[in-house]
DNA sequence: CACATTGTTACCAG
DNA sequence: ACTGGTAACAATGT
């Protein structure tokens, strides 16, 4: 489940090793893993190409390359980006292979087949410019929510963007047009930090409630980068390490396991489909109680 | 073998 | 036009 501190890892991970690299060849293996061009177009134009930069917005990678294209990549729920040597062992699930001109290979693996890899033109994140290609998934990419890590996301811009909603919490934590990277780990870590219960509205949140969100999210983004990601399941950085960041975790999967805070069980809940972890004492639903 | 998993989109009602 | 809520989808391990 990469998320933000999840693909920032990869992103970090990228800049290093493959920033100046030309790509020799590309081989879809799995070519429904290419969501435009046709696979044949998309292995044809990487051909060749430099990759000139690595960067990343919400949870999703962009690669800079020197035909002034940029190849998008979302992981979803179980997609790796691995960095192999030719002595390396082969990695299990690689679904697109790029050879590189140091003799490594860059493998996009992907257990559940979920990730996507598209090619467009490099000002794709100017409004309107995706949409013309109508490509499921990335066409309203420029929509995104801010970058929660940003120095233009302060408290002001927050508060202003909460004011403006009314869903219940979690939900909007969730919602990429609303804020950008977080995903189901990192909205129940931030909520209880807070000391915020998911099914608050929006609307209901006091100003002191709102600074400590604000601060909750960005530490703990912060924290879980420092600790390069989560991985509760599959996640792996571009070497098929995993991150620490699940053993620093307050409440998400610790169901039935006491809050480190007050010692209350952890307890679990469905909203919108989704598995919601929290401490109904740290996290009461009535504000004020 | 039905279910669980989650990020995202489709669709509907308001 | 926009918001919020729910269902559906992607594919596979358990």
């Amino acid at each position: 489940m990469p998320e933000l501190p999840e693909v920032e890892t990869i992103k970090r991970d990228l800049q290093q090793k493959i920033v100046g690299r030309t790509i020799l060849t590309v081989t879809p293996e799995w070519p429904g893993s290419i969501r435009c061009p046709s696979a044949e177009e998309f292995t044809r134009l990487l051909r060749g190409q430099k990759i000139e930069e690595v960067s990343r917005r919400g949870k999703y990678l962009l690669l800079r390359l020197s035909n002034e294209r940029m190849l998008v990549i979302h992981l979803k729920m179980t997609g790796q980006l691995l960095v192999r040597g030719p002595d390396d062992a082969e990695d299990r699930f690689v679904r697109v292979r790029f050879k590189l001109d140091d003799g490594r290979e860059l493998r996009f693996a992907d257990l559940r087949k979920f990730g996507r890899l598209a090619l467009y033109n490099s000002n794709m994140t100017q409004k309107g410019m995706v949409r013309e290609t109508r490509a499921p998934y990335l066409e309203d990419f420029w929509k995104l929510g801010p970058e929660p890590l940003s120095a233009d996301f302060t408290l002001e811009a927050f508060t202003k963007l909460i004011r403006s909603r009314s869903a219940r919490m979690k939900s909007l934590l969730l919602n990429q047009f609303f804020l950008a990277g977080l995903g189901n780990i990192y909205a129940d870590e931030a909520l209880f930090k807070a000391g915020i219960h998911p099914l608050r509205k929006a609307e209901s949140l006091t100003e002191e409630e709102i600074r400590k969100l604000y601060e909750a999210i960005k530490d703990v983004l912060v924290s879980a980068i420092g600790d390069r990601g989560t991985s509760t399941d599959n996640f792996r950085d571009t070497a098929g390490e995993p991150g620490f960041h699940q053993f620093h975790l307050y409440v998400y999967q610790r169901t039935g396991q006491p809050c480190s805070r007050c010692g209350t069980l952890i307890e679990r809940m469905k909203l919108g489909g989704r598995s919601t972890h929290y401490c109904p004492k740290c996290q009461l639903k009535q504000e004020g109680q």
